[in-house]
DNA sequence: TAAAATATGTTGCATATGCAACTAAAGGTG
DNA sequence: CACCTTTAGTTGCATATGCAACATATTTTA
């Protein structure tokens, strides 16, 4: 269903019909487990997904699975590469039944609206690989913790990532950092209770 | 001198003069040490560096100031403030007397190569900042010494960073940096003098 | 070329944190 | 509800690495 979309970022101030009309797009259906997207492609193409759900992996040396993302409805994928004509680098697998918008990125580059949004979706990321960096280059765990809570800029925090996933975004040990959590807590600088934080 | 900036990216497969005329621009002077841009200002231009120097920095909690990078003629600048309409979280100051040529954002979108090169440079940054994350990510400095080696491609590599920039960006202390170099080089991993490594 | 400044390497030491292995709690499923 | 799976917390231990302080090497300046 294209109205899915309707939320998109990509299409912020617009309606998804009217701009389809002059872009060159196609949509694709994916079967549960099948590749979207796989290591090596070059891609003309912006992909979005309409339905279902997808995940998007890198493979390491050993050939071992490694996750780095997952896609909702409405989310954009492998942008960076459609712009920079890069070989891509990552896979982008189907969880369950998956349907996706393809534009092309040269006839989106014509429309104003949908070009300005894509610059803003881009600049966003940047944002926040940036700021994902900086709590990574603080020095202790601690001060990481602190680094990502105070980046909420409010007290009460609930964060969408359980222990293990905020633990791989900060660079960090689960054990470890369930550890200084447990520590913060008991002198008082944060209070939690699953994924609701407290700055105190 | 605005020939200066023939190089920068932004111009690919443009000629300055020939864009600018379609656009809205201006130039502005400052002296060695004065703020380009400050913390908090909400900006509607794209900056580009004419002639001189400037570093980019923020102020910690303590006040202490902290290089977040430095401008070379042509580089740009705070785009992603300017597409995102965020305020300003770092400032800009001139190291010498610096021109800079300021590109009104909403002009430049009317000019379809110029934002196509803009979506490039923001996509390249992007990928950039995704690979220091990888960096970062791994669990002991070894790794992360590999891993950034490894990202050149090649067997020698000359890096423009000296061993301390090294360590802040791979979120290392540069002693323990300069130490597992050395382990690296006894045990015939690598080799290096000064900024030239080699893979073994 | 001497002297000062900057960059890099080295080393001892303390400890924060990764790792592993386990326990406890929560959530999901039939 | 009982069972299984997933998620989170705990703890002992070993060690990699941050830190500090110094030594050496290289570059800059006058």
């Amino acid at each position: 269903m294209i109205n899915n979309i309707n939320s998109c970022i990509l299409f912020k101030e617009c309606t998804v019909y009217e701009e389809l009309k002059s872009l060159k797009y196609e949509i694709r259906r994916y079967n549960k487990n099948s590749y979207i997207l796989e290591e090596g492609d070059i891609i003309k193409s912006l992909g979005i997904i309409i339905s279902g759900n997808a995940k998007i992996v890198k493979y390491d040396e050993e050939g071992d699975e490694n996750l780095i993302g997952l896609l909702q409805v409405g989310e954009l994928f492998a942008e960076v590469f459609v712009i920079n004509k890069n070989p891509l680098y990552i896979n982008v697998i189907a969880l369950n039944d998956v349907e996706v918008l393809f534009i092309d990125y040269n006839s989106l580059l014509t429309n104003k609206p949908l070009t300005r949004n894509l610059l803003e979706i881009i600049a966003e990321k940047n944002l926040t690989l940036n700021q994902r960096i900086n709590h990574m280059s603080k020095h202790n765990i601690r001060e990481k913790i602190l680094s990502f809570l105070y980046s909420f800029k409010t007290k009460n925090i609930s964060i969408n990532m359980d222990r293990n996933e905020l633990a791989n975004y900060l660079g960090i040990d689960r054990s470890a950092l369930s550890r200084e959590l447990s520590n913060m807590k008991s002198e008082k600088i944060i209070d939690y209770y699953k994924n609701d934080f407290r700055l105190l």
